[in-house]
RNA sequence: CGGGGCGUAGCGUAGCCCGGUAUCGCGCCUGCUUUGGGAGCAGGAGGUCGCCGGUUCGAAUCCGGCCGCCCCGACCA
């Protein structure tokens, strides 16, 4: 056995056991094109679990799908004087087509604000017309200088939501329940904890009145921006003149909200479940649920044990089933290949369940199941396994879920630290910081400079401490927020 | 774009300083024995040493140029 099969650990470092996790666990792989990665079919699995969660929800808060191109003229982009500024240096251009030069340049969507509401433009007259509820699956490119895989690529997937409102309060309303559908979500199925809030002006959305955001907190300490909700205001109304009439008869300008997450979750779920033995998924978004593992010793027996497995796996996972009650299991039948390879095989690739089924099983009519997140390992007879095995993931679910929260709150600092103690936390440990601030875009870039840390926001009143702080950490002066300060992917 | 590192078989590497046709491990193929935590033995396949040029009788090795990748910064989902 040489140390090669052994993962690099987190602890001796976070982002080599991060690049090598993903790469050897077959989420994904570099390309031949620099900065972009291949999502190899466990990554896409995991993206497609994720889609189909999210969808259900954007379905279920009335929302409606749609396809807008990938290119968009060049002037469209330069329409809304702080979103050109904002994406303008990381577009792509595509400056020849058909062995000829374009006469008007066409940009590959940085994101999509700008063609979704030229197009609005056309559909609304009347306050009849709106809320017009969008949203689009599709991938986008922006020219990165520094890559990392699913953390940030030059094209990446997600999904945007576009929305026009009659009303400033309407769009308000839809940007702060799409964030909380996130937040749901990141909950409910990643198993992450996220700290919702308000970004400062330097973080904002290039074009937005407000920027909304999910913080969640790596293992390395680190925060990661997981989801992202504007409320655009009539920015981009005004420049596509998206008016309409009121219900006085008047013309007035819409009001617009956009709302995306990426492909980058699959990033936050890696570093935020991920061990030193490789993946742990939530059973809600692995694309298997249980990997079962036949043993035997002589051609008798294995005959015998992969014809139970696959008995088993039909059983639990037959799409005659309702989807809610199907379960993804995977038959490892491979030969010439060790029971104890096979486990290595799976934990890395972090299958929350795995049942063992050898001879000695089959006499019993049970089998032995192991749990990724604890490692726990008992028997369970077969005739329980449909009733049980729902539960069990559901447990673990939830129990992913509780860890990650502790971790979070075990990694947050809510007593009033100075200036001094700060620099030390982030130099050291790292963390989230609730601290005082003065509201001064100068000290954010000033403790950014100086620590790399940045505000990742001022959070919404369910996260604030108890007491909120009086003064700001760096000047003393009187607090206008209390605000999260951490460093960030 | 600045700093650092690296390009040798599918992957990871030795060799480079000191020039003579490439080492080892994993993986892969065949056979036999194995299989309840990373199997053993035997045999075998697989290489324009990133690319271009120069020096030399001879270049993975020396020199020049280029390309790519990773890490750390600046910038960003």
């Amino acid at each position: 056995m040489s140390d090669d099969k052994k993962l690099t650990s987190r602890g001796d470092n976070f982002s080599e056991w991060y690049n090598e996790l993903v790469l050897r666990s077959e989420l994904a792989d570099y390309s031949p094109v620099r900065g972009c990665m291949v999502i190899r079919p466990h990554g896409y699995g995991i993206w497609e679990r994720m889609q189909r969660a999210l969808d259900d929800m954007f379905k279920a808060t009335g929302h409606v799908n749609a396809y807008f191109p990938l290119f968009i003229p060049e002037s469209f982009l330069s329409k809304e004087a702080e979103h050109v500024e904002g994406f303008a240096p990381e577009c792509a251009v595509v400056t020849m087509g058909g062995g000829k030069v374009l006469e008007e340049r066409l940009v590959i969507r940085p994101t999509s604000e700008t063609i979704i509401y030229s197009m609005f433009a056309k559909w609304v007259q009347s306050y009849r017309d709106l809320p017009l509820l969008y949203n689009q699956w599709a991938n986008v490119v922006r020219w990165e200088m520094r890559t990392r895989l699913f953390l940030r690529t030059m094209e990446f997937l997600w999904q945007e939501g576009h929305t026009a409102h009659a009303t400033h309060d309407e769009a308000e309303v839809e940007a702060r329940k799409m964030l909380g559908v996130y937040r749901e979500f990141m909950e409910g199925h990643m198993a992450m904890p996220v700290i919702t809030g308000l970004k400062t002006d330097s973080e904002r959305f290039a074009g937005a009145l407000r920027t909304y955001c999910c913080e969640a907190m790596m293992q390395d300490n680190k925060a990661l921006q997981a989801g992202t909700s504007h409320n655009l205001g009539q920015n981009f109304a005004k420049a596509f003149d998206l008016s309409f009439q009121n219900e006085q008869g008047e013309q007035a300008f819409a009001w617009n909200t956009s709302w995306g997450v990426s492909t980058r979750m699959i990033g936050g779920l890696v570093m935020t479940h991920g061990d030193d033995a490789g993946l742990r998924l939530p059973p809600r978004l692995t694309p298997i649920q249980v990997v079962i593992v036949p043993i035997w010793k002589t051609d008798d027996e294995r005959d015998a044990t992969i014809a139970v497995a696959k008995r088993i796996a039909e059983e639990l996972g037959s799409f005659k089933r309702p989807d809610h009650e199907r379960i993804r299991v995977h038959v490892d039948d491979r030969v010439g290949i060790k029971p104890g390879a096979k486990y290595y095989h799976w934990e890395l690739r972090g299958i929350p369940l795995r049942l063992e089924i050898g001879p000695r099983d089959l006499a019993s009519q049970s089998g032995m199941l192991a749990r990724r997140d604890t490692r726990e390992k008992r028997a369970i007879a077969f005739d329980v396994l449909r009733a049980e095995l729902p539960e069990i993931l559901d447990q673990i679910q939830a129990d992913m879920l509780t860890a990650a929260r502790a971790r979070l709150e075990a990694n947050s600092i809510r007593q009033r630290i100075s200036y001094d103690e700060f620099k030390n936390v982030m130099e050291g440990p790292g963390g989230f910081v609730y601290a005082g601030w003065n509201g001064d875009p100068a000290i954010e870039q000033r403790v950014k400079e100086e620590t790399k840390a940045t505000i990742r926001c001022i959070p919404d009143p369910e996260f604030r401490s108890p007491i909120a702080p009086t003064t700001c950490m760096v000047t003393g002066e009187p607090a206008k927020h209390e605000v999260i300060w951490a460093r960030a992917y």
